[in-house]
DNA sequence: GCCGTTTTCGGCCCGACTGTTTTCAGTCG
């Protein structure tokens, strides 16, 4: 994992030069721009040098000749000269001291300065003395401040879920709407997104009394404190443990806010950019001419049309290449939520379900779908209840029952979540994998194997003719797993050869693979399955997070298997 | 320091909010 570390360094490479003077603000930024790509991306830079050298480096966004250097000499020599250099003269601990809200490389800089402090335990043993309140341009409220901005970062550990946050902005939201001050609110930011963890949640809300917004936010169970208060911003920290921030905007500007505080950042720049190209200006109240004569703001919709743009759903804003497409009105059709027929990934009593197959039938018909796959473990997953052979019998027996029961309202398909074990080989017989419609195999186990044999495994899985579906490719669990060492590059041209398509597992926890990877695998013209790994008849409802993912991997209906009517879909199995 | 079918030089988004200030620096998104 040397991304996490080289954006680390980068950051506070940035840090440093800020404190070295006021002239040195544009290689600040282009220093944090290039962490920030390296935080966000999957791919290990390591891998990328490896392959395509100096120039694979300078493809990613941010990325010039200095910091694909400065990548090189980590890379080979585990340090960056400039780096250490910078550390001499600023001994302190940016990284960490820069997590604390409200503190930036400035204000930790004046604590170095003079307290003599350079990380973490000095900074609380400081605060214990109450020795900050006395710096230049602290005081009592400041102090205060960060011994709360410790303690949340102690609580929270950074980014939420999805699955997690959404649900929470979505029943703000809810509330807010019921009041009678609140004309207008919806969720913005990264959660509108569909990202899969939220840093804070950004809400939209039209009033024309942000006092009385005041009052109904204070009044919400879900909010903790306020830390911030004006007429047009109302920043909170939730019980939860991350912040809210409610932007109270006029009717009218509506579009022009939602655009704004939808994000993501570099796609609002890119979007502002033609903006002035064309000779106008955008901000988060209204497009306007060169006079400040406003020109539309009051839907995303008109904003776009007039920059000659069509329009961009939220998933896609992430300036990957979205805007050129939408200039030259050559935007893919994404998935939509009502596009799915069937979910092939899901759980029974059989093994570590907690319903039974007819009761996991009903809840998919009345989702409105065709079919549904049911996957029970097999043996290796003991702690499941995993089945071998023999239990795989009955099983599908059961499942023949089922579907006589069912008489036809909805299909109910044989299959497994079958382990790839660390060999490759799989975990049940030929004769119990040639009985199902598919099979689903999956990582459980050996998840840190070195890539070489990792892969090795995965592409001798593929070979033996059997794995219809990859399931939750990479393993990971997201803030506790680190997905496992794959050459993804080698894996998708295997499962290209051998007909295997991947899985978008649409657990919050899991959304695997992900939006870049799922981008990557569509590049060797993969197909894909999206499912919700449902443990019980409400996970089924989950899909969201699944189809957000992949929209936000600029996936088509076309691209999914499980879009298929049931008819199409069984010819597609027997392909 | 990065970037580019208007540029290999000259731009690079900018407004809101807080705390400690008497007019602004620092942080954030």
């Amino acid at each position: 994992m040397s991304n996490k570390r080289l954006a680390e360094i980068l950051e506070e490479i940035a840090s440093m030069l800020d404190l070295e003077g006021e002239n040195l603000f544009f290689e600040v930024r282009a220093y944090r721009k290039a962490a920030q790509t390296l935080e966000t991306m999957q791919q290990e830079v390591e891998e990328i040098f490896k392959k395509e050298g100096e120039e694979g480096l300078r493809k990613l966004p941010g990325v010039g000749k200095t910091i694909a250097s400065h990548i090189i000499e980590f890379v080979e020599k585990g340090k960056i000269k400039k780096y250490d250099e910078l550390k001499k003269k600023y001994p302190i601990d940016f990284a960490a001291l820069t997590k604390i809200q409200g503190m930036g490389a400035r204000k930790a800089f004046k604590l170095y300065k003079a307290l003599g402090v350079r990380n973490m335990d000095d900074l609380r043993k400081a605060i214990a003395k109450h020795r900050v309140r006395d710096i230049d341009g602290f005081g009592e409220k400041s102090e205060q401040d960060i011994t709360k901005g410790i303690e949340f970062l102690e609580k929270s550990g950074g980014r939420q879920l999805l699955g997690v946050a959404l649900p929470v902005a979505e029943a703000l939201v809810k509330q807010l709407k019921a009041s009678k001050t609140v004309e207008n609110a919806v969720v913005a930011g990264s959660a509108r997104r569909m990202k899969e963890t939220v840093g804070d949640l950004d809400i939209l809300i039209v009033s024309e009394d942000p006092s009385k917004v005041e009052e109904a936010i204070a009044k919400m169970g879900e909010v903790d404190s306020i830390i911030a208060k004006g007429p047009t911003k109302i920043s909170v920290v939730l019980k939860m443990g991350i912040n809210c921030d409610f932007r109270i905007i006029e009717k009218d500007s509506f579009g022009a806010g939602l655009q704004y505080f939808t994000g993501s950042k570099d796609h609002g720049v890119q979007v502002r950019q033609i903006a002035v190209r064309k000779g106008y200006s955008l901000n988060e109240y209204q497009l306007s001419d060169k006079n400040g004569k406003k020109i539309v703001s009051r839907t995303e919709e008109e904003i776009y049309g007039k920059l000659g743009l069509d329009y961009i759903v939220p998933e896609m804003r992430e300036a990957r290449g979205e805007v050129d497409l939408a200039i030259h009105h050559k935007l893919p059709k994404l998935i939509a939520p009502t596009d799915m027929k069937g979910d092939l990934h899901t759980h029974t009593k059989f093994t570590d379900g907690i319903n039974t197959i007819e009761e996991m039938a009903e809840k998919a018909a009345s989702l409105g779908y065709e079919y549904i796959g049911l996957t029970d473990h097999s043996k290796s997953e003991y702690q499941t209840g995993g089945m071998d052979d023999k239990k795989f019998v009955n099983y599908f027996a059961q499942i023949d029952k089922a579907n006589d029961k069912l008489d036809g309202k909805i299909k109910v398909l044989k299959s497994g979540e079958v382990d790839i074990l660390k060999d490759g080989t799989l975990d049940l017989s030929s004769k119990t994998l040639d009985k199902m419609d598919y099979a689903l195999c999956s990582i459980h186990s050996s998840f840190n194997l070195p890539k070489e044999d990792q892969t090795k495994r995965v592409m001798r899985a593929f070979e033996s003719g059997y794995v219809r579906i990859f399931g939750h490719p990479t393993a990971r669990l997201i803030n506790q797993r680190e997905p496992v060492q794959l050459d993804l590059d080698k894996v998708f041209e295997s499962a290209k050869e051998n007909n295997v398509v991947m899985e978008i597992n649409s657990r919050p926890e899991r959304l695997d693979l992900n939006d870049e990877n799922i981008i990557r695998a569509r590049g060797y013209g993969l197909k894909f399955a999206i499912d919700t790994d449902a443990h019980q008849t409400a996970h089924m409802e989950m899909m969201r997070y699944g189809i957000g993912t992949a929209q936000r991997g600029w996936i088509t209906k076309g691209d999914v298997i499980n879009t298929l009517a049931i008819d199409k879909f069984l010819k597609f199995l027997n392909r």
